[in-house]
DNA sequence: GGAGGCTGCTAACACGTGTCAGCAAGCCGG
DNA sequence: CCGGCTTGCTGACACGTGTTAGCAGCCTCC
């Protein structure tokens, strides 16, 4: 195993000085190089195979080049990751192209947080904060982003002025239910993926209220539930809003995950999903092109949710100014089978629901 | 934005040298340092909230602390990324406990892949590779090995003398097999994930066979398929394999994602599952357990995976010696209702086959 | 009482790069 | 012929840390 060649090596092999190498191997914008002298580097450099020590060049540059990604686990919610690989997957996109690189930092318990994200900013593992997750306390991260430091909040609403990127939940959720009114149906129910103090299953019942006055439909409350993340809650909740009398001839159901609970207690009790009861899930998760009846669901834009994300944090990391820094992106209605809008079509399943890489 | 402090500050603080400074924070052995001193130290660095600088640390070191993920995304899988989130929590909670970080370079053209991650290394942003994907090919990665550099792949058999962690895809088909054969079955059928090139479909294949042979049980080329990882071409694999005289009346398949289309088609057909076709899948998705029937299918142990193959990477960095550097490990068949094996329920699904962080 | 050893600390170098001020040589204009 | 400008390059410092050799001061032992 050789030793790595330095820039050193390369001048002595090139016959100029190491400041030369530099010039010459970062394209310094207003120094004039010979042509023949650049030559003869970059082909001393190839020989050597030289390649700049990363961190060498942090510590001149005081910058690392690396934003860190926080991703706050929620226990009980698998397709969560998946949903996660897509955001990451969004923000590399945007992270390799400006020249950084991402840190993963998962969090599960709530109490090692502050010390591990904190201590990656403190050290200078990396220049920004990409957080993710569903919680909302941590005065910790106010504080961090009071002294300067570049942050950028995913997935849920800010707190202060905090730079973040969310769905629109509202918007989304009014989509859904306004799809459902406009298939005829009056007893449009409503159920929560999450108790009303999460925020996002607050602003889907606001969306969802919205598209009910705005059709003139009446809000009423005996048609509303809040399941608690999971397919049990959903199979619960759904079970519990079927005593409401006259029951609802259609649902919006604030989470795929908890609708399939819901779907599976509609059927157990003998209804058929869409003729005696619609339905519209929020996520679009990716078996819900594959339930029975597929799933009419919400897509979440993950990969833009990333992307955006990360190019406001890399803006605030190089200084630039960031126009709109509390972004919402809009909702895609998924139209398959659980609706009732296209006739009922047997396997294969529709495929759409598939997110496209770019 | 007050300034950063520095060990020089620390000293200042603490009326010693920047040397005894490092040798109190690091806790240097055999080193003698007055408790008096320890302690002006200590509350010094805690006053002027001090954090040793990363860049400038590896940079003296030689040692970055970093690990790199490479995950090379195979397009069409949305499944794999949720694996993947698994295989990379597991890998974190090894690399946090070693005081590592993890970088993550996902690659989905294979054009590109070599330059990526050989800057990785070459330009010391990483200390070794933990290399996730499919792919066969790539003489660069052997030249590394070769080098020195620490490398550990996942998911795939290795070249060479490649350290690696898989999961033990001869095994695992094997033990799905016999269950189908234990439930009385003797026509079993077969259908690949992938063409048998790639090692993984080739050793479920082998599986399969071996637990045949050891039934007893023939082997017939008739009853044996190959798909192409989507569900659409395990809705036409199935429905090719379901033209064989007399056709199977239980199949093994190699992949929940291809078994979802396989199950559709046997649907389209009229056929009940599992009373006319028992079903047995691979890979346990989370929606393997919302199926109707629920997909009886095998457990990769993902989160291991990605533990183990952290470990003996970090192992190789930190130079110190490692017994077995080819791991298999075993998978976990979930019995649910496509098999047969138990009496058919209806919702709400069986959740068990959600899998667990610890 | 001096040599030698121990204790507790420090000066100095090294890691590999970016960058600024400046220097020699050549050219141009008056 | 000489002062000043341009061109093309270099020397030296800085970034913040780890680490080794070594230096005072004190104690111990003969």
């Amino acid at each position: 195993m050789r030793k790595r060649a330095t820039a050193r090596d390369v001048a002595a092999l090139a016959g100029v000085s190491r400041t030369t190498v530099s010039l010459v191997l970062n394209n310094v914008p207003g120094v004039r190089i010979r042509e023949e002298t650049r030559r003869r580097v970059l082909q001393a450099a190839r020989r050597l195979d030289y390649h700049p020590d990363a961190s060498a060049r942090r510590l001149v540059r005081g910058r690392t080049q690396v934003i860190a990604f926080v991703e706050r686990h929620l226990p009980h919610r698998a397709f969560a990751d998946l949903f996660m690989a897509q955001v990451l997957r969004g923000a590399h996109a945007v992270a390799r192209q400006e020249g950084f690189h991402i840190l993963i930092e998962p969090s599960f318990s709530a109490g090692d947080l502050d010390g591990r994200y904190l201590r990656l900013i403190r050290e200078r593992h990396a220049d920004g904060l990409l957080i993710s997750g569903p919680r909302f306390d941590d005065a910790a991260l106010l504080r961090l982003h009071r002294e300067g430091v570049p942050i950028v909040l995913h997935g849920r609403p800010p707190e202060g002025d905090l730079p973040s990127v969310d769905v629109d939940n509202v918007g989304g959720a009014r989509v859904a239910t306004a799809h459902l009114l406009s298939l005829g149906h009056r007893r449009v129910a409503f159920i929560g993926h999450a108790p009303p103090e999460y925020t996002a299953a607050h602003d889907r019942l606001e969306g969802y209220r919205q598209a009910l006055a705005e059709a003139g439909a009446p809000y009423d409350e005996s048609l509303v539930r809040f399941a608690a993340f999971t397919a049990e809650s959903g199979h619960e909740a759904m079970l519990d809003l079927l005593k409401a009398k006259p029951p609802p001839t259609a649902v919006f159901i604030a989470s795929d995950e908890v609708a399939l609970g819901a779907l599976g207690a509609a059927r157990a009790v003998g209804l058929q999903v869409p003729e005696d009861l619609a339905m519209v899930g929020f996520d679009d998760v990716p078996l819900a092109a594959y339930t029975d009846p597929p799933l009419t669901s919400l897509r979440l834009p993950a990969y833009a949710l990333g992307w955006v994300a990360a190019e406001i944090l890399i803006r605030r990391i190089q200084g630039e100014p960031v126009e709109r820094t509390q972004v919402r992106l809009e909702t895609d209605l998924v139209v398959r089978g659980s609706c009732g809008a296209q006739a009922r079509k047997r396997q294969p399943a529709d495929r759409t629901a598939r997110p496209t890489h770019r």
